[in-house]
DNA sequence: TTTTTAAAAACTAACCGTTAGTGCTACGGT
DNA sequence: ACCGTAGCACTAACGGTTAGTTTTTAAAAA
């Protein structure tokens, strides 16, 4: 099916992709703030229109890969082995990411994130979005016999999770205790505890 | 404490309502992303930059009270009767604040809200920060051993009730489903379920 | 190959939310 | 009555974003 990628969509990924690179280049040098549109566009030998053409806003630059996270939330409910219950997964992947984004590498960047009101609040939107991905991927699991309110539920609860535990200063920790409370959500959630 | 407001203090607080009301007004009539800042200031009879001394941005021209919301909240924790526990208070609470919203007076706002993505995202942050008011409260109180995640963990759940019950089909039954769950998760951040 | 098409990128010019700078007016404390 | 200052107006701009239009260039048709 996927055919072998033409010149065209090369250059495509390539222009967005030196965009993104130049991009995360100025902001980490000189602060998000700092950098304009029009310098990134310039520095990237691009025009205005175009880095608009391939990302919606300025913030979005930043989290240029954020489809990963959301592929690897859904991922890791419907691509579990049919043994493995629901919140262990869960709380698997969301520990992964949460390492992932506290490693040392990753650090200016999420400095330069809570020190951005604007980054933050493009985040908290991108959060929800991907806490309705999971619902829908937990509510589509025909093992799991709960009502699409827990099931959106749990996936906002699990996304707390991730926000909260970034935020600790013991983030493994944090994760766990989130996830202790979380476990019993979801059970006191099972049909056979409804009257 | 509270002075006899001066006129100073009463024009203040006239000419900020004024906008406010012209503001919501001009929204509900033409759309939110139709009526520029420059509209609403010159049907409200003033300049721009003093629009913006009263409001820090055009979204929060719409959520004129939200500070009300903030203090409902924290106030269902810290103003409860000593011997009632902490999860039902709060569902007490969050329940009349959706009543309050999903009431048909509402309606029209709350539409408005959910197709201009800047509201929804601006009322996004806000629900952020109210969960971390919230959380503090929660945290203060001193009957209540848990710890500071466990309280982050239950605000932000019980502002996910509040926002899942706005979404459901319906919004009552949506709150004791969530809360079924919240009550579940506090219970299994209790010291003593710990090893 | 040549021609045709359509996507990608460029350019211009603006719109809109927001802010800085400045000065005027009128209320409140003395 | 007098002065300090809070509230407001006004101009001008900044920065993110978009519309409209035109040029380039890869892919498909001839």
């Amino acid at each position: 099916m996927t055919a072998p990628p033409g010149r065209r969509e090369r250059k495509k990924a390539a222009t967005r992709q030196k965009i993104a690179d130049t991009a995360l280049r100025l902001f980490l040098e000189r602060g998000y703030d700092a950098v304009g549109i029009r310098d990134v566009a310039a520095e990237a030998d691009v025009a205005v229109t175009t880095l608009f053409s391939h990302f919606a806003s300025k913030e979005a630059l930043v989290f240029e890969q954020d489809e990963d996270f959301e592929r690897r939330l859904t991922r890791a409910v419907t691509g579990r082995t049919p043994d493995e219950p629901l919140i262990p997964a869960l709380r698997r992947e969301v520990l992964a990411l949460v390492r992932h984004c506290t490693a040392d590498s990753a650090a200016p960047i999420w400095r330069m994130v809570d020190e951005s009101p604007s980054l933050r609040s493009y985040e908290e939107s991108m959060r929800l979005r991907h806490a309705e991905s999971l619902a829908a991927a937990i509510a589509a699991d025909p093992g799991l016999s709960r009502t699409t309110t827990a099931c959106r539920a749990v996936a906002r609860f699990a996304i707390d999770a991730y926000s909260l535990a970034r935020e600790a200063a013991d983030p493994e920790a944090a994760v766990d205790d989130v996830f202790r409370m979380i476990e019993a959500a979801w059970e006191a959630a099972s049909p056979s505890q409804r009257g």
